[in-house]
RNA sequence: GGCCACGUGGCGGAGUGGUUACGCGCCGGUCUGCAAAACCGUUUACUCGGGUUCGAGUCCCGACGUGGCCUCCA
């Protein structure tokens, strides 16, 4: 069995083959810190932790290393903190924003069932590597400076190509050649630009600013731009070679064709990550989700009414490079399906091993959705017809069910824990649910319905849901 | 306008040229005081038009539709 992932760079399926299988090293691009991550951020979070989740299976958890970074220095973020905090010095405003926006997208992702990556490190923590990649770009005569800008050349960088094939070609990673872009340019270039593809590594800053000593003997002092700060933390924690890049589709252009740029050039590479890995939009309602449509829905907000785990599991159930609808009838379907699944694994300990139907499932391109179906095919009960059943059957099959979940980062606690969390979030008190079924009990055993149906609404209007089997009545919170 | 994806049953959603994806819903049944829940069973599909092939949801061409990118949006 071998891991095949889809690279956006080669447009196809490849074997997965680490560069070293004791050191897999794979970077995702993580949030600009400037306000509530949306579901749409949620996507690639949760997509990259299924695949760090799977990584760490095949080569073991000590050997693969997850960085995923915090942008904290740039303009949206400076906009912010001078709208939020017009009192405060710009720096400490920003320093408010940041902080804040970073601790809520923990709390966000951490709901999600999302690991913590290996490192995550900051923008402003990594200044030093992205001026030391800016001057050895200007080194290279791949950048120069300009009204206290730097710029990078993907002009100069193609002539270098062009003469040595140790560097790719600008545009590869996006199929996009120069001259297209030079037709489709905006017609504002800067008039510092040398050519309107001209795209800025440093830039000055404003009084009041952020702002660190600049590169390439610029006295005044600047920030960075917007791609620089993924090619210094990359290469910081990954070198400069490392195996997986990952981030929404969105970022193909022009993020992730720059980032190549910068890191190849700089340190005269032919590749910088050997798989691209793009996962797709999302939609909510059919619509595209925006501020102006007024359907722009924060993570923050979707855990108010829902556990993390449905948003997680309601996400995994397309294929990453799909589209996904966001709709409240896929979210719905998902609780229930997660609600068949705890009453499926009960309290069981996973098993040691992974259903190989299942694996096999991720194995090929991380394809969630044929892993969910064996997961349903998973059952301790006679769910599938009798020559499907395999050997499936009472605990094996819960034991096979929780660790194959637990491997996609779903069933984490028990059933029993789940249900005690799904009643205090309701805030159902069990013991007065308790004394309504024992009188109901009573009532039926008198064939008085009339009563026991009253008592069955009156739960009913507690959102509880009761279910009577031979063995006796449970509850449920209701949906 | 240029480039790039995608179009599967009532709905969601897999699918490596040849055999039932799977889930939800609907319908029928078992169970039940009646229900719900649970369990059993059934039901429908490949946007359109050409082409390649013994055979196409799967490959090729075109049309239509949806979405993305085209310098700071995951």
């Amino acid at each position: 069995m071998e891991l095949r992932l889809y690279d956006t760079l080669s447009r196809e399926k490849r074997t997965f083959v680490p560069l070293d299988a004791k050191d897999v090293r794979m970077y995702v691009c993580g949030p600009t810190v400037y306000d509530f991550a949306h579901i749409g951020n949620a996507r690639p979070v949760i997509v990259f932790d299924v695949l760090f989740r799977l990584l760490r299976h095949l080569y073991g958890e000590a050997h693969v290393k997850y960085v995923r970074n915090i942008t904290d220095v740039d303009d949206k973020i400076n906009d912010r903190a001078a709208r939020d905090f017009p009192g405060l010095p710009l720096n400490e405003a920003i320093r408010k924003v940041t902080e804040q926006t970073a601790k809520q997208f923990h709390a966000d992702v951490d709901a999600l069932g999302c690991l913590r990556p290996t490192v995550e490190p900051r923008a402003t923590e990594h200044i030093g590597e992205m001026r030391e990649i800016i001057e050895r770009l200007v080194a290279g005569r791949f950048a120069y400076p300009a009204e206290d800008h730097v710029l990078f050349s993907p002009q100069a960088m193609n002539a270098m190509s062009a003469a040595n094939s140790e560097l790719p070609r600008y545009g590869a990673l996006s199929k996009r050649s120069l001259d297209e872009m030079i037709a489709g340019a905006r017609v504002d270039v800067a008039p510092y630009k040398r050519d309107a593809t001209d795209f800025v590594l440093w830039k000055p800053s404003k009084p009041g600013e952020p702002s660190w000593p600049s590169p390439a003997g610029i006295a005044a002092q600047g920030r960075p731009g917007w791609h620089i700060e993924c090619s210094a933390m990359a290469w910081k924690h990954l070198g400069e070679h490392f195996d997986i890049h990952g981030g929404g589709i969105d970022l193909v252009f022009p993020h992730h064709e720059n980032e190549v740029a910068q890191t190849c050039c700089a340190f005269h590479r032919e590749r910088m990550a050997n798989y691209w890995m793009h996962n797709g939009f999302l939609q909510v309602e059919s619509e595209k989700m925006s501020k102006s449509l007024g359907n722009f829905v924060t993570i923050h907000e979707l855990l108010a009414d829902w556990p993390g785990e449905v948003l997680r599991l309601n996400m995994l159930k397309t294929h990453y490079r799909s589209p996904i609808d966001w709709t409240l009838k896929n979210l719905e379907e998902s609780s229930k399906t997660l609600d068949e699944w705890y009453r499926d694994v009960a309290d069981v300990e996973p098993s040691d091993d992974i259903d190989p139907d299942f694996l096999n499932s991720l194995l090929d391109d991380l394809n969630t959705a044929g892993a969910i179906k064996r997961l349903h095919e998973i059952s301790p009960v006679m769910r599938l017809s009798q020559s499907r059943l395999d050997d499936w059957g009472g605990e094996t099959a819960q034991r096979y069910k929780k660790s194959a979940a637990m491997l996609l980062g779903l069933l984490p606690q028990s059933a029993t824990a789940r249900s005690e969390q799904m009643r205090s979030r309701a805030g159902i008190d069990p013991a007065k649910v308790a004394a309504l079924l024992a009188a109901r009990s009573e009532a039926r055993a008198r064939k008085d319905f009339a009563e026991s149906d009253r008592i069955r609404d009156l739960l009913a209007a507690m959102g509880v849901a009761i279910k009577d089997s031979k063995e006796g009545t449970t509850w449920e919170v209701a949906r």
